[in-house]
DNA sequence: AGCCCTCGAGAAATCGTTAACATAGTTTCG
DNA sequence: CGAAACTATGTTAACGATTTCTCGAGGGCT
């Protein structure tokens, strides 16, 4: 049916390990000979068959990220680093979307085995700590990305989330904020364990009402607001510790504010993608998320080729961004 | 190294074959001979090796979507859809994030013909009827997604942009707007011309500057808005052709109504998921983005079947909405 | 008794590649 | 000058499944 490397072989006159290693450059050939079996491929139209070449060389050329929620751009923004750094090493990337469900993430995992993928980038739940050491102990190439992991030394690639969470949190304590609420998801403790301790420091009390946690959507964002403004007294601040959240969440206190002489102020973990669509006054950190997806994947590689590295861990810094009065964002860094 | 069929087999005292047979239900095996067989695979922890069984068999139980916005939430759930369909029948799915352009899209099919996928979804950019064609002629199942193709005979799944376009042109036209602004999306141009040609049904004179194509972005969104309302006189109404410019362009007149006594009116291409987040007044146009999937996927199995099918086209409407003043969406359908 | 179907399972061939081994001519170098 | 090293290609054996073929036992028909 379809054109084989041995037909490749008879039409240019050579044999077939001859086209075999002209396709994959592993070995010498005459310029000659290559001249000859590249013609034959063009004009046979071949396209290699990476069953049969994974089968045989034991590697199938791809890697497999698992998000947790596609819809996010901060996990887009991810996926375009990994992208770019496997492609250019000839790797594709299959991207799966967890949902942060561990039933979908092992039914994903499943499929990916099966399909012999040569590594795993993962955004791993809250349960999959069991089934991590399971894939490692069989072998299977794994970098975590995004989140930190307990109770197992595996390779991860993250934002120093808790150090930003502790300037957000400084950052509204200068400004003369006494109410700081916040919301934030279930699985991101360490944002929250840094307001809390930051608050704790500065011998602030917490209204445990104003602590509030959900589901990492756009309308949960604008509920939890809503919910810790209801308050009363009302907060004086906001921390928002999920960018996905904070779409929703800033729209909210955007029409909240507009109807106040006082605003409230606002922190934030927040997106550049989505800072360029709606960014009012407040300090932001930003998670770079492309830097994220190289570093992961250029670690996986280096796993992959048994490279040595030193940790297991890789931690990259946001920027923090104070975005003033303009809705246009201003550039200003203010600190690493 | 890893552990094969073959091991199984001696494991369970049974045949290679006999193991495939319980995996696959693909003939007779007596009850007792699959308990063992399963009890072999359980305790060895065996995973098949899909490699060699798309090699064998010639089916890879894998498709790929191939989508020009991974960042756009009507892409995403054009995803779930298929990817709902596929799960269901056993198959994984490959997504790919062209950008709309014709070399990352070419890119991406290579590496996927590669790997002998089963079949293709895919929404293809402006260039691509070439490219559609030769892999046609490979006899790849391809289903074209949410974009007519014209030149070429092929399944396509698409909501009938057309004819809602006109709709919302007609509201306008009905609620008094006379100097209505389009602005759009290279790629859509059905819904220019329905918009083009509704006003001239009307008698209605356009004012060229008033229209305004650009990439498909929320910064382009707010760009264009800002571009159409500097115009002197400005317009009255405004028509966004695609959702994701959707996203940018009404907050940029969010805030332009805002300091208006006589707001602009609002029609849009806009999306279910972005709707719940962010939804002035106006009348949308939403698409069934997962039934798009769905349904696109199904014609792609029916075709992997050779299943008998009538046409190969397939026109799903779309959901006709009127937002009134409230933030929360009316769910009123004005129009089927 | 002879025939055909259902049920059950093994032997061997096969899918399209790459890896390992073999073979030789040609340089390079101590 | 002879041993090693490099260049260039062919032969053969995997890789791990599925498919086809074959064989048999048992049951229900004519």
């Amino acid at each position: 049916m379809a054109v084989t490397m041995k037909d490749v072989a008879e039409h240019a006159g050579v044999s077939l390990p001859t086209v075999s290693r002209v396709i994959n450059d592993t070995s010498y050939v005459n310029a000659e000979t290559r001249a000859k079996v590249l013609a034959a491929i063009e004009e046979l139209q071949y396209v290699p068959n990476q069953m049969a070449a994974s089968l045989r060389s034991n590697n199938t050329k791809t890697l497999a990220l698992l998000v947790p929620d596609i819809a996010s751009s901060f996990w887009t923004t991810v996926l375009r680093g990994v992208e770019d750094e496997a492609m250019a090493r000839g790797y594709h990337v299959f991207l799966g979307n967890t949902d942060d469900d561990p039933a979908k993430e092992a039914r994903y995992i499943d499929g990916l085995v099966r399909r012999r993928i040569d590594g795993l980038l993962i955004a791993p739940t809250a349960k999959s700590v069991p089934l991590l050491r399971r894939l490692r102990q069989q072998g299977m190439g794994c970098v975590v990305v995004h989140r930190p992991v307990s109770g197992l030394e595996i390779d991860t690639v993250r934002s120093d989330a808790y150090a930003s969470a502790v300037i957000l949190t400084q950052h509204l304590l200068a400004a003369g904020c006494r109410r700081i609420a916040f919301i934030g998801g279930e699985i991101e403790q360490g944002r929250l364990r840094a307001y809390r301790e930051t608050l704790a420091a500065a011998g602030q009390v917490l209204d445990p009402a104003l602590v509030r946690i959900g589901p990492l959507s756009e309308q949960v964002g604008e509920q939890l607001v809503n919910t810790v403004l209801a308050r009363n007294p009302p907060p004086d601040a906001i921390f928002i510790g999920n960018n996905r959240l904070a779409t929703g969440a800033l729209h909210a206190l955007g029409r909240a504010n507009a109807q106040r002489s006082e605003p409230i102020a606002i922190a934030a973990f927040y997106d550049s993608a989505a800072l360029s669509v709606y960014a009012p006054p407040m300090i932001a950190a930003i998670q770079p998320a492309y830097e994220i997806g190289r570093y992961s994947t250029r670690r996986l590689f280096d796993r992959l080729a048994n490279k040595p590295v030193d940790g297991h861990e890789i931690i990259l810094s946001n920027r923090i961004m104070i975005v003033s009065g303009a809705h246009t964002p201003s550039l200003e860094p203010a600190a690493g």
